[in-house]
DNA sequence: ATTATATAGTTTGATATTGAACTTATTTAT
DNA sequence: ATAAATAAGTTCAATATCAAACTATATAAT
């Protein structure tokens, strides 16, 4: 039986959306929670010696947005204080994985900027996961995997915009 | 454009599984994770004073699977240290949500009992994020939530089947 | 122009997390 | 039975995180 529960039905002229049945969209959440934690101390196991997730992050996410990003947007993007952005981009220069330069036109700020090595890393870290990927090959649907990306992608989305 | 990619075709016979490829499960991963850093967020400002995002799993461990939990149990189940356990439930039981009680049979373990408190804590916590829900309600497809979670609970299954 | 206010990033001190050592109890081997 | 090995939970010391104070620029107001 499932977690929250509240089972009023409504007419619903307006789609989309259905009654926001407080349970279930957490029930959603809980699963995604779930999902990130086990996925990520998979990932962990498989990055070397001194790196962590938070700097796989901020390379990744230099790929998946563009880099040249400010270390305040970092932070803004992972809803972390600045002060731990300070921290994670020392240890990745210290390492050559990102370069940061002045900021162009703002001589207080920053730009980040990922390095030849901090993609090689990058694209390794994600290629480190292949045999957990294929120890689960014959459970793991595949073909589902990639049907819900784009969806998720699209919730995603509506959850950044929406956050405060 | 997406993340990695490895476009090699697979005859695949033997289904359901297609050809992993570690791009496409990464971006799956990817996903989650943001999803989850983004609701994580939203959530953890609707707690109270000093009660974490940690506390409140804890509770819902308890009632999703079962209470009753030894410590260990439940440092497995989060995939963490068991000393952040020991922090962890001090604080639910400094505050009566949980009780702690002798282990029955091994001497050496306790078991972790959920209180009335506790039952209500975890739902007034996710009856918080009410607001939050209504604010995306028409942006936010709940039908589509509710299609997900049992495809992420299968997938979630699978992950905890398999880690190590 | 000059001052006041706001902003980007770092430093710092206080809190939280965690690996390793420790304590107590259990299980296994003799 | 007794000793040795294993296991559960706590304590402790080292490390990481983060809010607040600080430094330096930039923008706004007069």
């Amino acid at each position: 039986m499932p977690d929250t529960a509240s089972d009023e039905t409504d007419p619903d002229e307006t789609a989309p959306e259905q009654a926001p049945n407080p349970g279930a969209v957490f029930a959603f959440f809980n699963e995604v929670g779930i999902i990130q934690q086990l996925s990520r101390a998979l990932f962990e196991a498989r990055l070397p010696d001194g790196l962590t997730v938070p700097h796989f992050s901020v390379l990744n996410h230099l790929i998946r947005v563009q880099d040249g990003r400010t270390p305040l947007e970092l932070a803004r993007a992972f809803q972390t204080p600045k002060a731990s952005l300070t921290n994670t981009l020392a240890g990745l220069e210290k390492r050559g994985l990102i370069e940061m330069r002045p900021h162009p036109t703002d001589g207080r700020s920053k730009q980040v900027w990922i390095t030849e090595a901090g993609w090689t890393f990058r694209d390794d870290a994600i290629g480190a996961l292949v045999p957990d990927i294929l120890a689960m090959s014959d459970e793991l649907d595949f073909r589902l995997l990639a049907e819900l990306t784009p969806k998720l992608a699209e919730i995603r989305r509506i959850l950044d915009e929406n956050r405060r």
